[in-house]
RNA sequence: GUGAAAGUAGCUCAGUCGGAUAGAGCACUGGAUUGUGGUUCCAGGGGUCGCGGGUUCGAAUCCCGUCUUUCACCCCA
């Protein structure tokens, strides 16, 4: 019986995951850098969790599960609520900030579709504990860091950010009510992925004012904070989006970001700043998104204490570097560093070892200095293993032949085709090196 | 959850007014080549044409259903 692949699911063959762990490494190394340690926790969670925060939305795109006790159980859609729990058990004794980042797994029961899978990889960094705009901009800086370190250039993507905050202050400031701040930003966060007409529909029917309507609109079309802070009068606000520009640019990102009142981000959790990175040239999704998210743990059950981060999906990122040749997968795939071949017709050496034999043994000791090694399976001709080891990718070959009787090797550089004849405990001592 | 397109060898695809043993390139395996590889040449293996049902003397081809994939919408933690 064919046993089909399950929905939006990827298999890993060498090729692939070759890829996977290239990203993933990059993730690890430049959170790293930047002063984050890792964490995780479990794949399954209680399905309880969720619902606290997401409502019945959310819980309809969870793969969710009884246990053999009956316990309602997810598989984990997101690693937040897991992070705010993990924090929240040990609040009083984890020195803080909490600079902490993930690379976990995660499923959504959503319906496929290109850079959405229903299971992934997801970056996450979150400073918790730390009010200061520096937060925020160690968490952009993170990000725009390691997008910079893989080749992606100003050219090539935008940090496009904005503040909750600000935008309430301005919606306060034309008028809207408390009440309709939530719908309205849903709209607004449409709006640069809807025609103006449709936007200034929605305005209409959500607002009944044209007045509002009208000054809502003409907000949107502000292209700086300057404007914005001459329209609407200095806010709380507006310095600490200022604060933060101010910091990426003295951090060397500064023609990376710009400020897009555009961006909302749909979750309702979001008090503060708020960012999502986009590819420039094409019309992919977002890359990723973040922001500050004040009540998350006392939502949980914990301390009022502020939290700031960012999640980024291994989709979109992985189709945008196909799209821009940043990945080069046979760089990727690391072949072997030696292929030992042995000369088959020679029956034994003097000590009655037989190529063959020196050849494993050589291979353990290679291996014991943790290079990588093999030896063919195959009883069969020369050319034939050197075609082997050249299908291996193997950077050199060892040949055990009748160089051996004086104890020497020939080494083969598969790349050049030159060989030279080493001794063979010279040659070990050089690979110990 | 809604809509559209597609599914033939491991991969990319050809093959349809319905016709007998279903093809190509690449990949894979073996040989040319028992002490020298990636090129080349030769040969070989591999398919119940996604699955199920229907129409027909006869279905990869036509019809219905189903699954999967892709794309768009909804949503996006």
């Amino acid at each position: 019986m064919k046993i089909p692949q399950v929905k939006g699911t990827r298999d890993f063959y060498p090729p692939q995951m070759a890829v996977r762990n290239w990203i993933i490494d990059g993730w690890k190394r430049v959170s790293l850098r930047n002063g984050f340690e890792e964490y995780d926790g479990p794949i399954l969670e209680h399905l309880k969790m969720y619902q606290v925060k997401s409502g019945d939305e959310i819980v309809e795109q969870l793969f969710s599960l009884q246990d053999r006790g009956g316990r309602e159980l997810a598989i984990r859609p997101e690693i937040t609520p897991t992070l705010a729990r993990m924090v929240n058990q040990q609040i009083n004794s984890l020195p803080r900030p909490i600079k902490w980042f993930s690379v976990p797994r995660l499923c959504r029961a959503e319906r496929p579709q290109k850079g959405r899978l229903r299971e992934f990889f997801q970056w996450n960094i979150d400073i918790i504990g730390e009010d200061d705009v520096r937060a925020d901009a160690d968490v952009i800086f993170t990000t725009v860091d390691y997008l910079r370190d893989i080749g992606l250039t100003a050219n090539d993507i935008v940090v496009k950010i904005s503040s909750r905050r600000m935008l309430a202050a301005v919606l306060k400031e034309i008028g809207v009510s408390e009440g309709s701040l939530d719908s309205l930003y849903a709209v607004l966060d449409k709006k640069n992925k809807l025609p103006g007409e449709t936007f200034e529909k929605m305005l209409d029917e959500l607002l009944r004012d044209s007045g509002m309507v009208s000054k809502v609109r003409a907000f949107m079309e502000l292209e700086n904070i300057q404007q914005i802070e001459h329209m609407f009068g200095r806010q709380e606000a507006f310095n600490e989006l200022v604060g933060l520009m101010k910091l990426l640019n003295s951090m060397g990102i500064g023609d990376y970001y710009r400020f897009d009142q555009g961006i909302v981000r749909g979750l309702a959790y979001y008090t503060g700043i708020v960012f999502e990175i986009y590819d420039k040239a094409s019309e992919l999704r977002a890359i990723c998104g973040g922001g500050r998210y004040d009540n998350l743990l006392k939502d949980f059950g914990g301390p009022a204490i502020s939290a700031t981060g960012m999640g980024m999906g291994d989709c979109v990122l992985e189709i945008l570097l196909r799209e821009k040749g940043l990945l080069d997968v046979t760089e990727l795939e690391k072949g072997l560093d030696y292929f030992i071949a042995y000369v088959p017709t020679i029956v034994s050496f003097e000590d009655n070892r037989t190529p063959l034999s020196v050849a494993v043994e050589l291979a353990a000791e290679l291996r014991r200095m943790d290079k990588r090694v093999d030896v063919s399976y195959r009883l069969t001709g020369l050319g034939k293993q050197l075609k082997e080891a050249a299908g291996r990718n193997a950077k050199n070959c060892i040949i055990i032949g009748d160089e051996f009787r004086e104890r020497k090797l020939v080494v083969k550089d598969m790349a050049t085709g030159e060989q030279e004849v080493v001794d063979y405990d010279e040659f070990l001592g050089r690979c110990d090196e």
